[in-house]
DNA sequence: TAGCCTCGAGTTCT
DNA sequence: CTCGAGGCTA
């Protein structure tokens, strides 16, 4: 039914021309669309050319050629796949697994030892690319027509996927003239990466519908092996496939390539020009530098790649070099694929446990067997909450990809059902806390199970003490999870108030932990880690600095339910003091900018509870907090804000019910005044004098002043940070700086009344990056938003 | 009320 | 780093 030569036809007929033109310039444009990326004509015209072509053919039968672009797409289900011996072995090459530049140099001394050189001879040339993680494929020309396309197989022999290979768009399926009678072109088959999204989603929204044998990706290398190993050419047909040329196997007549090339580079350069894609990645590199050069370009570029790749390959670009190498048994002595670590990996579940939060949530979590993925050794994983557990139906014995991709987190991707031993059980959620044995429960609409134990629970009122100690609220240097675990246990730490009744004498020679290790002989002997002296000493010294600290990181460190840092410093700027938040109530704290009704109700109930009250008077008792930010700025309440809050939060605004309520209650400001005992509605002490001098007018009247006085507050607020470029902008940080850490940049920024925040947004003023800036520097340059370097802060004041 | 923008909380490993 | 959810704004 077909013919493999378009001129062996009667030339004679004008529509055997016309079909002859559509499809040379469908070709053509193939190429510019699919290969060059670059198209000359809209899709439509394309599509307007096709079916013209498909028009003639399908009136005239016989005048259907092999290498017709209409023969993308179509052919029959097959059975089974055709097993083809390859004319030229498909061989592997070798791999170096090492990680380190070791692999490259290596490399390049074995080369240069084994063609004689010394080291007084030039670097050797090589050609490096990308090592694509999808499946080599074969493809066979005969008088510049695609004629056969094999998979690997086991390089001797391969599975015959023409059909399928025919329909990848990059792949061209004539060549232009003065190609060898026989040329067979080696590549990898691929899928990129939004394409595999994009598939996942399709074949997502099939299952949804009910289509029955669809199935969506684990990744895009699967995707790519599972769609040309397709049985039925149209499924293949809707996969979104590309290919990279890399090399030849068979090459008669015409032109040969030992021969007319001279280096591996210009063979690339060529199949190029006779329209087969070739990665812009490949490069030439000099000696062994230049592959060390490669491997760590490469290895930083890989996650925005569009693609997966597993590694780098290195070859000997001079082919003369490469003739002299030769092979040793099956592999090629002149190349070599020097690997990255692996981003996923398969390894078994040996346990689901169930973690308890400092909230009380409870996390499922997977133990692994150790296995090396992207670098690092992963033995656990988190399953989140029970939802999720479900969805990834994660089971004791498993086995199941790990993956470590973009981000730092494992994670795991997917079970491999078939391996799944029998019996294995669904997991599910226990109902008592693993840790204290309280009842556990979800509250309706939330995905986290809870352990209700409070502070009654070890968990929660060990992590409530490391809270309290972290870093970034008391600051207690030398207090980890281990040492207050331990300390819990002995009774000696029941709440963050008996830190500061901690005595060396307490301390001392207590047991840490034991720890087994081989001793003399290789008898296993158990050492005792107790507290020393000196690591006594270094703790109650770092307790008895902890004593001045500024109020908002106390209040972050009393692990108040959804006050965070940057609500604790909101909290502690707007009230001046601990005991102002104790008594605020509910309608006081809705007052503050950025905090709403869940967290003022948070706030209030803590404060609720008898112990809490009670550990935190000993607390202060102990403790000499100092003011929040005594700097340029004074506490300034913007009354400009305070207004429509109020009227939004429906304090004000007469009709919602809670306004009602509110307003029933407290008919003038001074009721709610005198209501809040030593509270007042405006803390600090021109905003008091302010609300002492409002009190008894209605609220109409309240309102108008205050809108008044807002004004101007506004603008005294603009002097007291003016002259600042960042005052009132936000700012955001990312990586490290040179002249200071992260921290104290944070504060000189909100010194300087600006507003530090953590993500990138289209309401970002600026983004600092400092070195080794990380995903929130692409997000700055993906928004359109300034950018400053170290260097251009020079003019920041303050800097003592 | 929807759709940002942020924040809180939990997690892993060197 | 990511998810979920709170808070604000159009």
């Amino acid at each position: 039914m077909t013919t493999p030569d378009l001129f062996a036809q009667d030339p004679s007929s004008p529509e055997l021309a016309r079909a002859h033109e559509l499809r040379k310039l469908l070709h053509q444009h193939a190429h510019q669309y699919y290969v060059l990326d670059a198209p000359l004509i809209p899709d439509a015209e394309y599509d307007r050319l096709f079916q013209a072509l498909q028009a003639i053919e399908a009136a005239h039968p016989d005048w259907v050629t092999a290498d017709s672009p209409t023969q993308r797409v179509g052919g029959k289900v097959l059975g089974q796949f055709a097993t083809v011996r390859h004319a030229v072995p498909m061989l592997s090459i070798r791999t170096e697994t090492d990680n380190q530049a070791s692999g490259a140099t290596s490399f390049d001394m074995r080369v240069r030892r084994e063609l004689g050189l010394t080291e007084t001879d030039p670097p050797i040339d090589y050609v490096v690319e990308p090592k694509f993680d999808g499946l080599a494929i074969n493809l066979r020309y005969e008088q510049g027509v695609l004629i056969q396309a094999t998979t690997r197989g086991d390089g001797e022999s391969g599975e015959d996927v023409t059909q399928n290979i025919r329909t990848i768009g990059q792949i061209p399926l004539r060549l232009p003239s003065g190609t060898p009678d026989v040329l067979e072109v080696r590549g990898e088959v691929y899928m990129r990466r939004d394409d595999f999204e994009r598939l996942n989603q399709t074949q997502r929204a099939r299952i949804a519908r009910g289509d029955k044998g669809e199935k969506t990706f684990v990744n895009p290398r699967n995707a790519a092996a599972g769609s040309v190993r397709q049985l039925d050419p149209a499924i293949a047909a809707r996969r979104p496939l590309s290919f990279f040329a890399y090399g030849l196997g068979e090459v008669r007549g015409g032109c040969s390539g030992q021969q007319v090339f001279a280096t591996h580079f210009e063979l690339l350069q060529t199949l190029k020009q006779w329209g087969f894609p070739v990665s812009d990645l490949v490069r030439t590199a000099s000696g062994a530098a230049g592959l060390v050069a490669y491997h760590q370009s490469i290895g930083q570029q890989r996650d925005q790649l569009g693609f997966d790749i597993d590694g780098v390959v290195y070859k000997v670009n001079s082919l003369a070099m490469q003739q002299q190498l030769g092979f040793a048994t099956r592999e090629p002595r002149w190349a070599v694929a020097h690997k990255y670590p692996a981003q996923e990996q398969l390894t078994t579940v040996l346990d689901i446990e169930v973690q308890v939060g400092r909230t009380g949530k409870m996390t499922p979590v997977v133990r692994l067997a150790p296995v090396f993925v992207g670098g690092v050794t992963v033995t656990n994983a988190t399953l989140h909450n029970e939802d999720e557990a479900r969805r990834k139906d994660v089971r004791i014995g498993d086995t199941v990809i790990v993956r470590r991709a973009g981000d730092v987190i494992p994670e795991v991707v997917s079970v491999l059902l078939e391996q799944r031993p029998a019996g294995a059980r669904q997991f599910s959620m226990p109902h008592v806390c693993p840790v204290c044995g309280s009842a556990a429960a979800r509250e309706p609409d939330e995905v986290d199970y809870r352990c209700v134990g409070g502070l009654f629970c070890g968990a929660q009122r060990k992590q409530a003490i490391s809270h309290f100690a972290h870093r970034r609220a008391m600051d207690i240097e030398g207090l980890g999870e281990e040492l207050v675990s331990v300390l819990v246990d002995l009774g000696l730490l029941n709440s963050v108030a008996d830190l500061y009744h901690l005595s060396i004498d307490r301390l001392k020679g207590l047991v840490i932990r034991e720890e087994p290790f081989v001793g003399k002989g290789g008898v296993m002997v158990t050492k005792t880690v107790t507290i020393q002296d000196d690591l006594a000493n270094k703790l109650l010294k770092a307790i008895e600095q902890s004593r001045r600290r500024p109020v908002d990181r106390f209040v972050f460190g009393l692990g108040i339910r959804h006050v965070g840092e940057s609500t604790a410093r909101d909290l502690a700027r707007f009230f001046g003091s601990v005991e102002r938040i104790m008594a605020a109530h509910v309608e006081t704290l809705l007052c503050v900018p950025e905090l709403g009704a869940v967290t003022a109700q948070s706030v209030v109930s803590f404060f609720e509870q008898a112990q809490n009250v009670q550990t935190v008077a000993s607390l202060l008792t102990q403790l000499e907090l100092t003011l929040v930010q005594p700097q340029a700025v004074p506490p300034v309440l913007d009354f400009g804000n305070l207004i429509p809050r109020l009227l939004v939060k429906g304090l004000l605004t007469r009709g919602s019910k809670a306004t009602q309520s509110l307003l029933d209650r407290f008919p003038t400001p001074d009721a709610l005044l005198a209501a809040q005992g030593n509270g007042s509605l405006i803390i600090g002490s021109p905003e008091e004098t302010v609300a002492m001098a409002l009190a008894g007018s209605p609220w109409p009247q309240v309102l108008e002043q205050l809108a008044e006085l807002g004004a101007s507050w506004q603008g005294a607020k603009a002097l007291a940070t003016g002259g600042s470029p960042y005052a009132g902008k936000t700012v955001v940080l990312t990586g490290t700086f040179a002249s200071m850490g992260r921290e104290q940049l944070e504060q000189r920024f909100l010194a300087l009344g600006a507003k530090v925040s953590k993500s990138v947004s289209r309401k970002t003023d600026f983004v600092v990056a400092g070195d080794k800036a990380g995903s929130k520097l692409d997000d700055a340059l993906k928004l359109g938003v300034q950018v400053l370097r170290e260097e251009d802060l020079k003019d920041l004041p303050g800097q003592a």
